[in-house]
DNA sequence: TTACAAAAAGACCGATTGGTTTATTTTTTT
DNA sequence: AAAAAAATAAACCAATCGGTCTTTTTGTAA
């Protein structure tokens, strides 16, 4: 039988350990990392999940949902299309001011390790990453459909190039613990975007 | 004093492991891997190498260079600058038909994994990445000199770019197992690139 | 307050980790 | 051909890995 507690401490579990899997990636923590992550013992950690496995699953599934909901809420936040798209380089650009992303990008980081190795992960992060090509593009086609974007843009296209960009600006921003080609790679996407408009 | 055999060894050391470690990357390669890519036994392959680091900034070096080399080839067998721009997207989309390439870019896998984590291997990505990305602009300002390219274009600006969507989508082919996006993404750098016509 | 079940703690397991050491073989030099 | 040096194989090491199992603690309902 479930009870409130078990519940609360999977979560706990979760959050705790959702930087640490982010930053020393799937096979790079170990469950004794879990352990000092939350304070817990291995059996209570045992106890919640059944192995490495599900936590790591899950710690991705929470990390990719705090970037998710932070991006729907200003995206809804603001009415015009091209604002919208716009979104996303101007969150990029300041991407320490949140701390699920500070760690790297959840997509970014799991997807290069996971390709060739953890089927299951891997699969987590063809969904994720499908499922931002998708509303990406819906909110093109919304754009045009309110005539704010121009009508012979290829939704998939775009879509498709702009997360391109973010992550492959991402990954050289991490990698040289600075920001400086981040911040040119969205001022491009920036550009790019405003040239969309109708 | 050394000797040829041990540089031998050393070498097919390097060449034999830069796959798996490519593949499996720095944290998921254990020496058993090396034993068994290399049919060596532990003590020969400490008696080439002081530690695990060693093979692997090695084997990064070995990596990236043959990438490099490949890329100079082509590039220097043409000589309109546009065209050498191209070799790029050219290159990467049919990555598939190098090997050294088919188990990923290995600046991308690098970097995601030792961000955080390796120093030392980061600041070979660090350094690689920055090679790439002063030649991209080296061949642009070429370019401009030649009045092939526009004189108003922005060499690190083009460079940046070129760099982020090339590592971007080339990880959503890894982790989609399909060229799609990849192609996409190749596509619109094509483009891109040709705009920057004088 | 007691009885009971759920949750947490921690000792324990075999396998594997990176790395060392010793013994043996091969190669090179004299 | 002998001696020295280098390269190799393999036994061995402590530490750590993911995971199990038993004991202790804790919260809750009767």
């Amino acid at each position: 039988m479930k009870t409130q507690k078990s519940e609360n401490t999977k979560q706990l579990i979760i959050e705790k350990t959702s930087t640490v899997f982010n930053v020393k990636g799937y096979a790079g923590t170990s469950i004794n990392d879990v352990m000092s992550a939350t304070g817990l013992s291995k059996g209570c950690i045992y106890g919640n999940f059944e192995n490495k496995d599900e936590i790591a699953l899950s710690v991705f599934d929470y990390n990719f949902g705090k970037v998710t909901q932070h991006m729907k809420e200003r995206i809804l936040a603001t009415e015009d299309s091209i604002e919208r798209l716009l979104v996303y380089p101007h969150m990029y650009k300041n991407y320490f001011k949140y701390p699920y992303l500070r760690a790297g990008c959840p997509i970014l980081n799991t997807a290069t390790e996971a390709d060739d190795t953890h089927p299951s992960l891997q699969k987590r992060v063809q969904k994720a990453l499908d499922f931002w090509k998708t509303s990406i593009e819906n909110q093109i086609k919304r754009g045009i459909g309110r005539n704010e974007i121009k009508a012979d843009t290829n939704p998939t296209e775009i879509a498709v190039v702009m997360i391109s960009m973010i992550e492959g600006a991402f990954m050289q921003a991490k990698v040289n613990n600075h920001m400086t080609e981040l911040n040119i790679a969205m001022s491009f996407l920036e550009k790019l975007i405003r040239n969309l408009k109708a």
